[in-house]
DNA sequence: CAAGCAAGCTTGTATATACAACTATTGACC
DNA sequence: GGTCAATAGTTGTATATACAAGCTTGCTTG
């Protein structure tokens, strides 16, 4: 058998998310303190410190020395500075993941197209469109074409089971990307997917990766300006 | 006199960091243990811990149990990412700028802004609203608050020689900064400046900037989405 | 020689404690 | 009523300690 142990600051973070995600605690309100939930979980006062702690630097809580914790006004965030796995992100803030597979095929690539991945014009690329939903709402449409000289075996992938970023990166290790982040109006057909209005800003992320192959693939994401912000944290 | 006691994890952070920085520990190469740095230091190992913890969270540094520490593989410069002058950018384009200040004021912040800038609600900051134009048409809208502890001459400066964030980096340096990016639609006035339509999606971007003292300001950043975007670039 | 085990290192989790720094509230005093 | 000071509660930093869990090395043993 397989104990599992699961870790009790893992506990006390999967707590305090679960509160915060059915909207028992809303925003701005008062999270127990240190003291309080050490004594409610029967851990030291490190212990609990370390999960709201954690959660602070996730975004979830703010922290204010002398007066308490709070939660965090709510919004998706993902960053930009690394790149990641949409299901992974969805995972973390405790949501539901799960996506429809709309397309996945071959197609002669436009002029465009063809330079941001080094092909020529006319030439094939792969091709997928996949709608991804965090707690069954849609929250970003990935159109993604996919270089097939460098991964060959990309059309014969479920989706819905793996997400393109994680089978390429297992396909192909990263070495380099490039992002363009614009705010846009989606075109009828992509907001009605995303279930919006047609005058909803959108963000929209074009995303080209390298390997050391060349340019793996360029995906365009497109998520509402209202669901969805990225967001990236620097150190100098 | 202040002796601004710094704190023993971020001296001992501070040196790693230099150590890395500087070239002196190179990618992957192996960095004291926890035990090493807490006799090095006269510390407890909790806060040699502490700061290799933080050093990891920010990707500087990957660990291993068992094994040790690691200096990270570099990543990441983006453009994105940096802070940029957009005087500079807009120079660089071969293009025209000048910017036209709206408003310089101390202004009682609302509680939102003050948790972002670490003061209390009904506290006063400083805020300027700047208008940057490139080619005489309007790019860029900054609105930004600033913690008048840290800045006390902000109200003394005139922003169309000198852009907020020049004269900032020049009063408080940078350790820290967070982005948050947005698409959204702007308010009429705001459209209004912009020269935009009411419905013209935006791109809006919340940065944060702290100095070795605390938040220094919050910057909001609206610019037209058709004539404006961001790029980044990573190298893994 | 090779396999496997044990020792010793590393990081990971957890506790109990102490004091510092900051905030909000309360109550006394003017 | 307004001001000030004390107080209680909160987060921040720091220490000392203990054991668990994973990796490396070297030695023992077959």
């Amino acid at each position: 058998m397989t104990p599992v142990k699961t870790a009790k600051y893992r506990v006390i973070k999967q707590y305090i998310c679960e509160n915060i995600e059915s909207g028992q605690w809303l925003e701005h309100s008062k999270v127990p303190s240190e003291n309080e939930l050490s004594e409610q979980f029967s851990v030291s006062r490190m212990t609990a410190r370390r999960a709201l702690q954690e959660l602070t630097e996730q975004g979830l809580l703010v922290r204010s020395q002398g007066s308490g914790t709070f939660v965090a006004t709510f919004k998706s965030q993902s960053s930009l500075l690394e790149i990641r796995n949409i299901a992974d992100e969805i995972h973390e803030r405790g949501h539901q993941y799960h996506a429809e597979q709309l397309i996945l095929q071959a197609v002669d690539v436009s002029e465009e197209i063809a330079i941001l991945l080094a092909l020529k014009a006319g030439d094939t690329a792969y091709y997928s469109s996949v709608l991804h939903f965090e707690n069954n709402a849609p929250i970003q449409l990935e159109q993604r074409f996919v270089n097939p000289k460098l991964v060959a075996n990309y059309l014969k992938q479920d989706f819905t089971q793996v997400t393109p970023h994680e089978y390429l990166s297992s396909e192909a290790p990263l070495t380099e990307a490039t992002h363009e982040v614009e705010a846009v109006l989606a075109k009828d057909e992509i907001s009605q997917l995303l279930a919006i209005s047609n005058t909803t800003p959108c963000l929209q992320v074009k995303r080209r990766t390298w390997s050391s192959q060349g340019v793996v693939s360029l995906a365009i994401l497109t998520a509402p300006g209202n669901k969805y912000r990225l967001g990236s944290h620097l150190v100098f």
